[in-house]
DNA sequence: CTGCTTATACTCGTGTGCGAATACTCGCGT
DNA sequence: ACGCGAGTATTCGCACACGAGTATAAGCAG
């Protein structure tokens, strides 16, 4: 059981690794974690930022490094990353890295309670998803394609997300097909339930078991 | 932008689910989504159950059905859903089937800032990572293998989960196998920026741009 | 040079997620 | 007949996330 971060935000990995190149106040981070394409992986709440780099800070991950009075400007506070504060970035990154997340995917949700719908709204909209996600893949595929310049150390995120990605494309793919060949194991279950609100109670009681597993 | 959510935490969706079937107080909804494996795919939390009944009783989707005292047992609320809630699940379900989320990886945002770490240590943590995947894949399948009896409707997001499991144990294999082989564009100056900190500036900057996507 | 927009830089307040504590009851072993 | 652990059912309170608001400065159009 990984322990538990003082500070678990992602935001604050991003922060940790922003800088530890060199010192700067917050905006700056935002602004640089914007410039590369961090906002696309993990987008930056404004709100979050300042909360998170006070937490960093109070656990000693950061220091204040000053004050910079710059014209008649808002006082800017200047951070920067002490050496707990880099022990905590490579540890997280470690553990981000080595420990396959229990993901809570949100499609993995829907799907869960798809008695909700009936199986051919099911299929309309599991084929405009696969619309929005083609596009998506498209796109950028074709993003990774262009950075041609860029060596591939730094486009790992992006291809591992494109790959995931094509993944759930393919399977919804498959499932959307299963559907409308009508080849789909308990459709006619599934479509009676709908209509009718009913489940045969054997089957209700297979259902709670099925999915209690390991 | 899908409109927000009254309540957004999914949680609420397997409570408007589950009640959906008959009024019940909040432990007893928790009791059987822990019976069928939902608790596998989205893990209760007990202090947010309560604030989350209550927070959906707030906006009209369930209502108090009364309150039962069953010896000397704590009073316990039992809820029922409402019509407004029945239309809140069916279109919370479409959006989650429809839109495909922006979904925030850990993986994703270990890999954007593997720059703390050199590569060997990496490819170190990455076959303990696909080690364990093979693992989860290989319960699972067999998990979903077992429950021949079960029609696989009700199997679908144990399915899903599986391939996209799958799809990442495959993506971290071939990284895995492109540090190890050498063949990783840009490994040599990874491990130099490792051990010296340094990168060169104009890569530095290409960097910077390569991310920036559509 | 005046008024508008955009960028800079941050603070505040609200809601809520959730760990931990509480308290009572039932069944089982001894 | 009694103590104890497991199950039942819920409350509390803190910390955190983050939307929305604030205020000033620079750029630029007319």
């Amino acid at each position: 059981m990984a322990k538990r971060r003082k500070v678990s935000n992602l935001l604050g990995l991003a922060v940790l690794s922003t800088v530890s190149a060199r010192p700067m106040h917050p905006y700056e981070m935002a602004s640089l974690m914007k410039a590369r394409g961090k906002d696309h992986d993990m987008d930056i709440k404004w709100g979050s930022l300042y909360t998170v780099v006070r937490n960093l800070e109070k656990h000693g991950f950061l220091a204040v490094e000053g004050s910079v009075r710059d014209g008649a400007r808002p006082e800017r506070t200047v951070y920067r990353i002490t050496d707990a504060g880099r022990d905590e970035l490579a540890d997280w990154v470690r553990e981000l890295i080595e420990v396959p997340e229990t993901e809570h995917r949100r499609l993995e949700a829907g799907l869960s309670v798809l008695g909700a719908l009936g199986p051919d709204e099911t299929a309309e909209l599991l084929s405009r998803r696969l619309d929005a996600l083609e596009k998506r893949i498209a796109g950028d595929r074709a993003a990774l394609a262009a950075a041609t310049e860029v060596p591939r150390v730094f486009l790992l995120e992006a291809e591992y997300a494109l790959a995931i990605l094509q993944a759930e494309a393919d399977w919804v793919r498959a499932f959307l097909g299963e559907i409308t060949g009508g080849t789909l194991e308990g459709l006619a279950m599934w479509r009676a339930f709908h209509d009718t609100g009913r489940v045969p109670p054997e089957i209700a009681e297979l259902a709670e078991r099925g999915a209690a597993e390991s």
